[in-house]
DNA sequence: GTCTATACGCTGATAGAC
DNA sequence: GTCTATCAGCGTATAGAC
């Protein structure tokens, strides 16, 4: 018997990874159980439904990108640097075993998503987006970056762009996600 | 009754359009044989199993793509009007209802795939990847394209970003994709 | 909190009649 | 080619004991 905490975080850690890994619509409360080696019902104890448990790993997700944003290490940091950074978020689902972002693999099955899901995905892509959309913008305006057009379309761009790129190494070869970033590097070189 | 190959065909397209609209493990025989009206076995008589309908997608697809790029109205254009039409691809995605791209669908859900579908999901990747890096590469000795890097970089960063855009549109705005778009050609003009 | 037991629709798939 | 009939297994989910 564990303690009712971490049983539930650590649903809550496997179900992301089986997420990014599989789709919502490839993973299922068995998968969870028997790798925790629970039963299905302890499950279902801790997030009734499916959506319940999706929509947690979203919030989750949320609340970490936030806090991530505003960590003092981040602040200290010039903007390619804090770019980098935020590179080193897709860097870290590519070694985790190939893994989409979870905007990538969130928006593939939106169609499919409970309305809860849909929902938090929208805030989600919102969230980075508007954090990316800053950085470039500022970066910019202080000599760091150089992009035509708006900062909100580059920031599109980018972040499309590192999505794309993830689920595409699954296909060819896992160094195509470090080859779109350095290119979007280069793009935005002054 | 309707002819053999008519039907086949029909659950073809059915098929294809259920797979960029809810990936591969958001459709079932279920919903081609209501949608066709016919009864589930039908489907089955077209196609046995599931891999082999997915498989079938995936090829037509791809002798789709290869017809595309040798149409005697594509050769005549030039590089920058090429990549207007590729980008049309993605605009018809869009307008038939949000669809993602069958490479982005079958990305996501490549862990969970059968590998006969995975191999044709990497030859569909690399189908598009080497005619786009050959577009930007002669493009640009040309002159009509300029860009950093070497041309499989950014084909790599062109292609991802359509792909990712595609799908954040369902969690943003259906203008995302368009603005994606215009800030590639912006990035790629000489 | 976790278990056993169970409900029940959906899933991909097959056999055999027409 | 399409049908009816049927299958075993898996899907999410619940009730109630411990």
């Amino acid at each position: 018997m564990r303690e009712h905490q971490e049983t539930k975080k650590e649903i809550l850690n496997l179900a992301e990874g089986l997420l990014r890994d599989r789709g919502f619509n490839g993973f299922s409360y068995k998968h969870i159980s028997s790798a925790l080696d629970v039963k299905n019902a302890a499950v279902h104890y801790h997030y009734p439904t499916k959506s319940d448990l999706g929509v947690a790993i979203i919030q989750r997700a949320r609340r970490g990108f936030q806090k991530w944003t505003q960590n003092s290490k981040m602040q200290n940091l010039d903007f390619p640097k804090k770019l980098d950074e935020f590179f080193g978020i897709y860097r870290y689902f590519l070694k985790c075993g190939q893994h989409v972002c979870l905007g990538g693999a969130l928006e593939t099955d939106f169609k499919t998503l409970p309305i809860e899901m849909q929902q938090e995905t929208r805030a989600l892509a919102s969230d980075i987006l508007n954090w990316l959309q800053e950085l470039l913008k500022k970066g910019r305006e202080a000599g760091s970056f150089s992009f035509p057009g708006n900062p909100r379309d580059q920031a599109i761009v980018v972040l499309s762009s590192l999505q794309g790129a993830l689920q595409m190494v699954r296909a060819t070869d896992p160094s195509y996600l470090n080859a779109a970033m350095k290119q979007i590097e280069r793009m935005l070189k002054t």
